[in-house]
DNA sequence: AGAAGAAGTTAGGATATACTAAACTATACC
DNA sequence: GGTATAGTTTAGTATATCCTAACTTCTTCT
């Protein structure tokens, strides 16, 4: 039943897996931007997942995950967000440098490990950065959450989740004591996408923050 | 200063550092055996980790290690002996059951993970199978201790490491009460490289082994 | 509808590894 | 001292990735 892939096969079924999330099939350049790599070797690769029977593609319109390419590619993001919230529980690292480590870490860990490890942090239905943990059987939370970004002014909302691929990125909202639960207030928006200002609970000073930034952290309302 | 050398290239590295232990340059043969490849696939490994200058090689004669070729392989096995430990130590996993997980994620663990683990467990400096772990800076005690095949009958010793590169080994060993710390004696031993009997203390019942088995268990003469 | 620009693919190569088969070397033994 | 054999190396391939350059296809705008 357990084929086993490559790191880098496993990588590209991620990636897809994260670019359905948005809507439509997985593009190439969407593909090749995500794991740097030339869109040209993209091309090969998702032919030879589709030979595989992992995903589906249409040529010229991009890659699909079949069932099994799915159940693989949360197999792999569940390793990940396991091992993240591991290295922050109990090695002391900082949510913001996780990330990286658990790239590598997720292409070498057998699922014993993984169980293991899941078992001595009380089994976490979410990583570090908000992000649901699939189960072992393959379920995960899809919803699609607002982000900060969709806030009215006035608005309130509890953070929930965020992008976790750049440790700089997390260690700016960190530095605004923005985080998985933290409650946030929308002050002020400017018109034409402008900067908002934020107000976060606990926090003496507000915040602006571009528009770029509040669409990556994701809320809900209140 | 740090090359990042690929898995394999690690592996041969410490492969040439294991069999080099025995004395001499570690040979085309020895090192395919160790790692299950064929031997013609070693020649061409081994040159290219020549013009890396972290083998030295003479052709027909075997290879050795250079210093950062030495440096690099302890390097290794000090990830390798870590994991291991930590394994063993925080996440309930059995002894004979934690060299192949190590063996995949040693290449995969940063060396702020392994400080975090070696930390966590308050710095080891033997593994669970008795090996030494070298520091950072990488020291090792290299002495070589003679095996329960060295023991004259009645000789008394403390066992203090054996080879963990066979589970089933293992459990046959934990099964007598051999660990790291047992203490045995040698009861009577057969002629002609016969079978050995060993009293292990606090074992009710004496067990009898073969020399391949006691020339594998590493012991501290009393 | 046609042409420009974006997106995707193919062609041709490179590197890292591994394999089998065939050739070569070193040495040990008569 | 010559030769068998064990141990090594080379030759010729194969697979998995990746790259750049050159095409092809799709979409969109006039």
């Amino acid at each position: 039943m357990k084929q086993q892939l490559t790191g880098q096969a496993e990588d590209y079924l991620k990636a897809i897996y994260e670019l359905e999330q948005r809507g439509d099939a997985a593009g190439t350049n969407d593909i090749a931007a995500r794991l740097n790599i030339a869109p040209a070797s993209v091309s090969g690769m998702v032919q030879r997942l589709a030979r595989l029977g992992l995903v589906e593609v249409e040529r010229y319109r991009g890659a699909r995950l079949t069932v099994p390419g799915r159940a693989a590619a949360l197999q792999l993001i569940r390793r990940h967000r396991i091992i993240e919230s591991y290295l922050v529980e109990r090695l002391g690292f900082g949510w913001d440098d996780v990330h990286e480590e658990a790239e590598r870490l997720e292409h070498a860990a057998s699922d014993e490990l993984i169980a293991r490890m899941a078992d001595a942090i009380g089994n976490p239905t979410a990583d570090p950065h908000g992000a649901p943990i699939p189960t072992v059987s393959g379920e995960v939370d899809e919803t699609r959450l607002p982000s900060i970004n969709d806030l009215d002014e006035g608005g309130t909302a509890t953070v929930v989740r965020m992008s976790d691929r750049d440790p700089e990125f997390l260690r700016y909202l960190d530095g605004m004591g923005i985080r998985p639960g933290a409650r946030v207030r929308v002050a002020a928006r400017e018109p034409f996408s402008g900067p908002i200002t934020l107000e976060v609970e606990g926090e003496a000073r507000s915040h602006v923050v571009g528009t770029n930034v509040a669409s990556q952290v994701y809320v809900q309302e209140a």
